[in-house]
DNA sequence: AGCACGCCGACT
DNA sequence: GTCGGCGTGCTC
């Protein structure tokens, strides 16, 4: 038995505590098993992460841990190493990672009990009861009749809609009784897989990539590229059933929007085996039963969304990734772990292959393909025949616009509502960093130090670059043509809905965004009725281009597409090309062909013209040559330090001395202190510091050196800060 | 992150 | 006179 062991626990206090082991354990404490510890005044769960004999602290400062909460490590291995090399990765606490790393009812002290069910039965009073003596009450008559007949089990006990009072009443009568059992783990599916359906024929490019995918052993990342109805599903469901038969599991991690009833039912009516679906809605309980599933095998398939990353698996297989760019693998509050890059390590942890899907891949991914670290897969031809959509640009450069939108875009909504279709208006409106633009030559004020643009801060009424730092008071005339007529702030749905309401009285207008969603259930409520054809103008934000299918929408218009394209976010663009694509690939599917229409200012911008003509592909690739020009992720490395405070100089300060405390060379840029682009936020002030390197190494190196510096620094107490390793956005 | 201690403002 | 605001310090 070791004297001491090491705690991690879910503080932000990058270390381990020593605790003494008592004389009275008898379990051998090991690495993952969860301990409880007195911690100040109050008591902690965390995890084992070393035993020793010999402990450096004075004797009156170590306390002995209350107890061991389990026999045997929570995490295999792997998982233990994963959620190691995250915290290092990410520059946080290994408490608060294997925190993260587990359901919350284990985080709390739950008992990883095996599960069971409940079963009723009579008792030998009840056997020799007769039934007539209880006529009276005839839902008990039923119940006992029941029961004497054969034991029944809680699920068809609620399924034959037995009276809960009765059975109450004739428990209270010692005539039944009711028993947990523990259930016996059924893993019949590893040796005999049934499938639910027949698959359906694979179109050549799907049957190649599904060769080169169950041909894979070991572990290897595949980016499997597939423009919209192009089948990507079926290459995953012919992937699972290799795997499957193999005796293994998958994991299947979906964006958080696309956890929808109609992709689980995909997977559970294919194969019938056990699926776990780890979603938002379940109570922890649920979550926690779901994990379990995983970790004994019972479950051959665990779907889920981010945090389902770390979900054990006792005979791992593979790992899908569906729509790999979506930004919601990103964690953005506490840890900002990104599930895509966790899979992949966990795939080489694991010796696991990992498929990463989508039509439209992020960069990040795209480079990797392009390097050879992955394998690239390309699925180009669509399974159905649907009609090719029309495309176009509207020029609204100098026009008069109502709202936001201009004559030309709600002549062709008239068109495609009188012919009883529905129509879809996408403003992109996300954070608070518009570019300095002109209404009338439709002129970008750009940083004359940087090739970026510059973004509007109202407040301080000064334009300022984001990559340097470098600001101007707002100009009141056009830098290009002198014209007076800037634009900065752009139109809220809330705004264009009341405006379209006005303008089309006949057309009922429905407006989906993070306000008319947030309550529970009122997206699918919407999307319901949406499918009904109660509504037919669509106003929205990227909510609504996310895997729905509306067939009724014959067009497509976005409004403010130089929002989205020159905002202060260098992964603007990307993200609209995505945007753009999947609207474009969702656009009257089924017989009605398609328009997808752009309002903009710049009506012969390259990237526009690109995107429109050569695809997401193309676009993509011009998108990576820019960012190694402008020595921007992922060709290099980024670290976001964020910093807040009552007072601004606080945070700047604090984020000048960060800055000294890290190397400054060709392959290692600091940038700023720079206000955020939000810059004052319920009356703090939020600074921002950019430590990049040319290698991931690099980064890593010079911040765990700097790191402890930083911590030590006498301005980190005066405000909030926190670190973004591989930031989504800069907002 | 919590939690306690401690020192100044508007309230019964 | 106190209740409570959040600055500062500590946690094996």
């Amino acid at each position: 038995m070791p004297l001491f062991v090491e705690v991690a626990l879910p503080v932000p206090m990058r270390q381990t505590f020593s605790y003494k082991v008592p004389e009275s354990l008898t379990v051998i404490p090991k690495n993952g098993m969860r301990v409880k510890v007195p911690f100040g005044r109050q008591q902690l769960i965390g995890l084992v992460t070393g035993t020793s004999d010999t402990c450096d602290l004075a004797p009156h400062q170590i306390k002995p841990l209350i107890e061991l909460l389990d026999e045997e490590p929570l995490l295999p291995d792997s998982l233990y190493k994963l959620t190691a090399w995250a915290a290092r990765y990410y520059f946080c606490s290994l408490g608060q990672m294997m925190s993260q790393a587990l359901p919350v009812a284990l985080r709390k002290g739950a008992e990883v009990l095996a599960e069971t069910s409940t079963f009723w039965r009579v008792t030998e009073a009840g056997r020799e009861a007769s039934l007539d003596s209880i006529k009276r009450a005839p839902a008990q008559r039923k119940v006992l009749e029941l029961l004497q007949k054969s034991e029944l089990s809680q699920e068809e006990v609620v399924n034959l809609d037995l009276s809960k009072s009765a059975l109450k009443a004739l428990q209270d009568r010692d005539w039944i009784t009711k028993e947990e059992r523990i259930n016996k783990i059924d893993l019949s599916w590893r040796e005999h897989l049934e499938l639910g359906e027949e698959p359906l024929t694979l179109n050549p490019e799907q049957a190649i990539a599904v060769a080169v995918l169950t041909q894979q052993t070991g572990y290897h990342c595949t980016l499997l590229e597939g423009i919209t109805g192009s089948g990507k599903t079926e290459v995953y469901l012919a992937l699972l059933e290799t795997v499957l038969k193999q005796g293994k599991q998958a994991l299947v991690l979906v964006p958080e929007i696309g956890l929808t009833p109609q992709t689980i039912s995909r997977f559970k009516s294919r194969f019938k085996v056990t699926v776990a679906v780890i979603h938002s809605g379940l109570t922890d309980n649920q979550r926690l039963a779901a994990w379990r599933q995983a970790r004994t095998g019972e479950a051959a398939i665990i779907i889920g969304t981010r945090s389902a990353l770390f979900t054990p698996m006792a005979f791992p297989g593979t790992i899908i990734l569906d729509e790999e760019h979506d930004s919601s693998f990103k964690q953005q509050e506490g840890v900002g772990y990104h599930a895509r890059d966790l899979a992949v390590m966990r795939g080489h942890l694991e010796k696991i292959p990992v498929l990463l899907g989508t039509a439209t891949p992020s960069l990040e991914s795209l480079q990797n393909a392009l390097s050879g670290r992955y394998k690239h897969l390309e699925l180009g031809q669509r399974a159905g025949n649907a009609e090719k959509v029309r495309q176009g640009i509207i020029d609204i450069s100098n026009q008069p616009l109502k709202t936001g939108i201009s004559h030309a875009l709600i002549n062709e909504m008239r068109i495609h509502l009188d012919a009883g279709n529905q129509v879809l208006l996408f403003l992109n409106r996300r954070g608070f960093a518009p570019a300095l633009l002109c209404h009338e030559c439709g002129h970008l004020h750009e940083c004359d130090r940087c090739d970026a643009f510059f973004t509007v801060h109202q407040s301080l009424a000064e334009i300022r670059c984001h990559h340097c730092g470098n600001h101007y008071a707002i100009p009141k005339q056009c830098h290009s043509c002198g014209s007076t007529m800037l634009m900065g702030q752009g139109v809220g749905t809330e705004q264009l809905a009341a405006v379209l309401e006005k303008e089309f009285p006949k057309y009922p207008v429905v407006r989906i965004d993070r306000d008319t969603t947030s309550r529970k259930g009122a997206l699918e409520g919407h999307l319901n009725a949406i499918h009904k054809g109660e509504y037919k103008i669509l106003v929205g934000t990227q909510m609504l281009a996310k895997g729905h299918h509306f067939p009724d929408v014959t067009l497509v218009g976005l409004l403010d597409v130089d929002g989205a394209l020159f905002s202060a976010d260098f992964r603007a663009p990307e993200r609209f090309g995505q945007l753009y694509t999947q609207v474009s690939g969702r656009a009257g599917r089924a017989r009605k062909p398609g328009t997808v229409l752009m309002q903009t200012h710049q009506a012969d911008n390259a990237i526009l013209r690109e995107l429109m003509h050569k695809g997401y592909g193309e676009f993509a690739r011009g998108q990576l040559n820019e960012r190694k020009q402008a020595l921007l992720p992922p060709a290099w490395n980024m670290l976001l330090l964020r910093a807040e405070a009552n007072q601004a100089i606080d945070a700047d300060n604090f984020l000048s001395s960060v800055a000294q405390l890290l190397p400054q060379n060709e392959e290692c840029e600091v940038i700023g202190p720079m206000p955020a682009p939000m810059d004052k936020k319920a009356g703090k002030y939020r600074r921002h510091l950019i430590f990049q390197t040319k290698s991931r190494q690099q980064l890593q190196q010079a911040f765990e050196i700097a790191l402890p510096q930083i911590e030590a620094l006498p301005l980190a107490k005066r405000c909030r800060w926190s670190i973004d390793r591989d930031p989504q956005d800069l907002l």
